[in-house]
DNA sequence: GTCTATAATTTGATAGAC
DNA sequence: GTCTATCAAATTATAGAC
């Protein structure tokens, strides 16, 4: 399966980061779930911090490449916008380790650390959301706010899912990616549905 | 000022355990931060789980209570949606314990700690919210899922604010509580602005 | 590149004096 | 109720053989 040791310790580790956070899990942890010795982790990274830093690397990096393709073909913004929203509720459904790497950076990171999560992860979907939005917001509205809203409320869904069993009227339907994706896509379509281009 | 020391020991772990996450503080540092000898805490917590335990019912127990208060004033639904997100948005960014923790159980709860955190905080807001929204949204759209979005999207403005400054854009306003009050409420005005009611 | 063995430190927790 | 002193286990990390 992985003939490259250093790829595999790096993936047992973002797999125990992500569910249980950097510091619950040991150097040994990791070593036993590659089925190494402790020792050995220290051949391929300086430290627990180094290992921690490449596992985020190997998460983020080029995460949003699929994105590009998707929005390239020739769609008005409405339909690129729902593109979006269903490729984001379908990124973080079934991506759980990149899903909880990524609520855990933006509690937990650093300034450098979420720098860089800025970057490798959200700059080019925000750019995009927020470009999308700009030409749809009313007047005297704020397209940053509005984007940072689509991407939240994709994200405020996903992390409550965690509780949907808990609430009153909470089902299984509530937790499925393509019912959430209809849901918002539905709620962005009233919520722009008078654009001040109609308007004007 | 405190002159309960069990309640100081609570107060400085809450503070830590939201800072920094359970596993990454030890019961040594708490009680540095106390000014009070690691073997005091055993006086007063079983261990550190128990401990845990007793830092998330302080922070959480009765949060939700100025809520309560808030909406039994006479209102309309308008009005009474419009004062829950100021009320949410409020909570959230200003007290940063409460916050962080939040988002830690959300992530990290077993199932027995979720269905504590269910109880505890959400119940009431979730299911006054849904009360809210379901006379209010369109036929065939899914009140439940209109709830989560509405929480989500004021936990997702509020998360995200991490990493506001690092996207173009950005800049402090994007973080006023009372600037994503007003554009949450807004976007929320316009996502309901055809009510089934008024429709019929 | 991987192992054995081990050093140095930190951590959760306890016993017993005051 | 708080402290001193301490333990056993776990953790990060290194040295050196294979």
């Amino acid at each position: 399966m992985h003939h490259d040791t250093r790829t595999a310790i790096i993936e047992a580790a973002a797999s125990l980061f992500s569910d249980l956070g950097y510091s619950a899990v040991s150097m040994r942890d990791v070593a036993n779930k590659v089925g190494v010795t402790p020792a050995n982790l220290y051949h391929h990274f300086k430290g627990k911090d180094e290992l921690i830093r490449e596992a985020l690397a190997h998460v983020f990096t080029h995460k949003t490449a699929s994105l590009e393709a998707l929005l390239n073909v020739n769609q008005d913004a409405d339909e690129k916008l729902e593109a979006f929203v269903h490729w984001l509720v379908h990124l973080l459904a079934e991506d759980k380790i990149f899903c909880r790497l990524l609520v855990r950076e933006l509690t937990d990171g650093d300034a450098g650390r979420l720098e860089y999560l800025s970057k490798t992860v959200f700059e080019r979907p925000f750019t995009l959301v927020r470009s999308l939005a700009s030409t749809r917001v009313r007047d005297g509205e704020d397209d940053f706010l509005a984007a940072v809203s689509i991407i939240g409320v994709v994200l405020g869904q996903v992390q409550l899912g965690a509780i949907v069993r808990h609430l009153p009227g909470g089902c299984s339907d509530h937790l499925d990616p393509d019912v959430i994706t209809r849901h918002v896509i539905a709620a962005l379509r009233e919520c722009f549905k008078t654009t001040s281009i109609k308007d004007a």
